[in-house]
DNA sequence: TTGAAAGCGGTACCAT
DNA sequence: ATGGTACCGCTTTCAA
């Protein structure tokens, strides 16, 4: 069933139907509610290939998700496709490793698929090979960083302040006199780096200086922490507090402190289940998930329409106290 | 760039580039190297649309996720992508809500926008309406439910074994003396339906009746957990062990076991993060979301090769036993 | 081995 | 308000 089968049972021309199809004011009522009647009774939609190759736009956008097994991307990917859906956006979705190696590939084939916009979700390296892809991809279509920042021409980035939210933390902590804080990151991507420098500037602004040993790589993952915070008690490292960069490394921490006996604060980021579920509850930055998606998403929109929009837009980010904070 | 500059630049028509696009051997060594070449020197790729206006096939599919929140959902959805882009396809993402007013609409427009086949992740309500457009659906393409069954024409199911793994952990349950449990569900998904199943037989197999009262529906959340199992002691129902059919109904139960001083066996299903991260961990039957995924999209395939596969694929599901079945 | 040309299902401009 | 028609970019006969 096509256009020219319904023009036909209708006895019009397509370009009749089409303007039907797109509500163009000139179409008389009588002829208008004519099409629609046989439209429905037929079960007809036009087909959006179609569509695309005639307008030139396809009302799809790509979602490329790093990392889609840890639980905020996932969570990020249900809220974007809601909020895209919500303006009659499709979403395309691509799932890329951490490492990267094929984000050019991806973008290529996301540009082929015709998509009118894109979304990069969580961050990738920061290599100069695909910093140049990124922007080669910005320059097709609009890009939209989500949770994390590249200075790329005609891309955009929506945050959250995670750095000021560590900063902070630091200071409550010390308020606390809590001086000798463990900061487990998971990597080297941007929501990192700046937990980071906001683990700093914390230690700064209170006239103290960070010190590097207790800035600790590790994987995310419950066995990798426990390890990880053993070894450094063997290697001597004190610490009278911790913050992971994700809950997960915030729980793991938890859990091998439980095993040893020790009680100190540790702080999560994420604020995700794991906070709530995890015994005692975890305290936790929360990153407002959903009001970081809903507004790349609405940048995106804006964008779209033509209208200017920031090159970088940064959202809140506050601590969720709970047990592990409260009782410490 | 199109195919017409491509040809235009190689001095060829537009069919002999189509052919190498299309690896049409009826093409000279000569011609396709010099085509290739040009498509590599101009960045050239084809336009899927075009191509599949052209075909009538996209190599695209529909993935319809019902509760894409839930954590479960979230990571089906990343290997279900994995798998398909393995494949060479490319993922359309929709999300609906449970109660799922919608899955008419979202059929169809994923029908307009020519995708070659439909995953649904997640059950809806197996109301006549829904099972009517689900059935139309299945008519225009394959349609392949995960993790839920019906008997549809056109369609194809795959599950895991759900039903038996509740058996088997009700009769290792009366091994332990544990005749009382306590059974919470979250709605009347396929899946809890066969979670209930499988827990009637298991008091059957052991010569019992189970008893209703120890089969509550509950939101799977923490406080409405809390509260339900504050209800069930207020108003005498006793039990002597719990099953979740999520990990976040057994981990509620587990929270509000822990706050009146109570131990038992808690079990949950899913064997999540959550199982892992809690305190004490939570046993689980684990119920393979990856290889239940794989299966999947392995039956898409297949079906979309024009190849005879079953109607309904069962996998099994196995308990992962943890703390609170070891120690109680 | 190659080219010409008719679709695929729409959009949009130009007439009428 | 309506119809005619040239695209959009590719596939696929049919001829040569």
């Amino acid at each position: 069933m096509n256009i020219y089968d319904i023009a036909a049972k209708c006895g019009v021309s397509i370009a009749t139907v089409s303007r039907v199809l797109n509500n163009n004011p000139n179409v008389s009522n009588r002829t208008r509610e004519k099409v629609l009647a046989v439209m429905q009774e037929e079960n007809y939609t036009p087909s959006s290939m179609a569509r695309g190759l005639g307008t030139g736009y396809t009302r799809m956008v790509g979602l490329v998700c790093a990392a889609p097994h840890s639980p905020l991307s996932a969570e990020a990917i249900g809220y974007i496709e809601g909020a895209l859906h919500a303006e009659g956006m499709t979403t395309l979705l691509r799932t890329i490793g951490t490492q990267a190696e094929d984000v050019k590939q991806e973008l290529d084939e996301l540009a082929q698929q015709g998509v009118d916009a894109i979304l990069l979700v969580g961050s990738v390296p920061g290599t100069e090979e695909n910093t140049a892809c990124l922007e080669a991809a910005a320059c097709r279509a609009p890009l939209v960083l989500v949770g994390s920042y590249l200075p790329l021409t005609g891309a955009y980035s929506v945050t959250c302040d995670e750095k000021k939210a560590v900063t902070e933390l630091i200071a409550a902590l010390f308020g606390r006199q809590r001086r000798n804080v463990l900061l487990l990151h998971s990597g080297d991507t941007y929501a990192d780096r700046e937990k980071i420098a906001g683990y700093r500037e914390g230690y700064t602004a209170a006239g103290y200086t960070a010190d590097d040993q207790r800035i600790i790589p590790v994987e995310p993952s419950l066995d990798a922490v426990n390890a990880c915070i053993k070894q450094l008690l063997v290697k001597g490292v004190s610490f009278d507090a911790v913050i992971g960069t994700e809950d997960i490394l915030a729980l793991g921490a938890q859990k091998a402190l439980q095993r040893i006996g020790l009680t100190m604060p540790v702080i999560g980021c994420g604020n995700s289940l794991l906070a709530r579920c995890s015994t005692p509850e975890l305290t936790s930055i929360d990153t407002h998930p959903e009001a970081l998606c809903r507004t790349a998403v609405e940048v995106l929109c804006h964008r779209l329409r033509g209208e200017e929009v920031a090159a970088h837009t940064v959202l809140s980010a506050d601590l969720m106290e709970r047990d592990t904070f409260r009782r410490n």
